[in-house]
DNA sequence: GCCAACGTTGGC
DNA sequence: GCCAACGTTGGC
């Protein structure tokens, strides 16, 4: 098998549109919307198992809300395609997408939420990519040492 | 609501 | 291919 890219993601929701409690509701959702090519990018890299940090943008506070796991690698994104979608892209082609999307199941609710305030605060975090100034990037790859940390500090007593 | 940061578009 | 204008993201 080929070397395995990052199996650690982090995706940016507004949980006013979409919440990791919407996510434990409905168990396994298509992340579909996604209109960056490098996040693009980064979707299409998701391999099945890979588990994703749920982050909760736009919101008093932001932070790490929970864990999502990839059920179903990059397919395309056919919202593109329907002119009633707000999603809809002209550009993209079916026969040849431009905009892809992955699903992704709930994993778990952390008991609560890792804001970014702490992760700011937290020096074995450096680097993050959702930590650098002006980073509006919704889909990332993230370090395992980061997910590892990051899953620490959400919940202090793993099991 | 403000605005910095960043990506995209389009005129040239 | 440059780069100004514009639109969006997202923290504050």
């Amino acid at each position: 098998m080929a070397k395995q890219k990052s199996q650690y993601w982090l995706v940016k929701s507004e949980p006013e549109v979409f919440s990791i409690e919407d996510l434990k509701k409905k168990k396994r959702t298509s992340w579909e919307g996604v209109r960056n090519y490098q996040a693009r990018n980064n979707l299409k890299a998701m391999r099945e198992g890979d588990l994703v940090l749920f982050y909760h943008s736009s919101v008093d506070p932001p932070g790490i809300s929970g864990l999502a796991r990839v059920v179903k690698e990059a397919y395309p994104d056919h919202f593109a395609f329907d002119r009633k979608s707000k999603y809809f892209d002209a550009k993209s082609d079916p026969a040849a997408p431009r905009w892809f999307m992955v699903d992704v199941e709930f994993v778990e609710r952390f008991p609560a939420l890792l804001t970014l305030e702490r992760l700011k605060a937290d020096s074995k975090l450096a680097g993050m990519v959702v930590l650098q100034k002006g980073s509006r990037l919704s889909v990332q790859p993230v370090e395992k040492t980061h997910f590892d940390r990051a899953c620490r500090l959400a919940r202090p007593k793993p099991t």
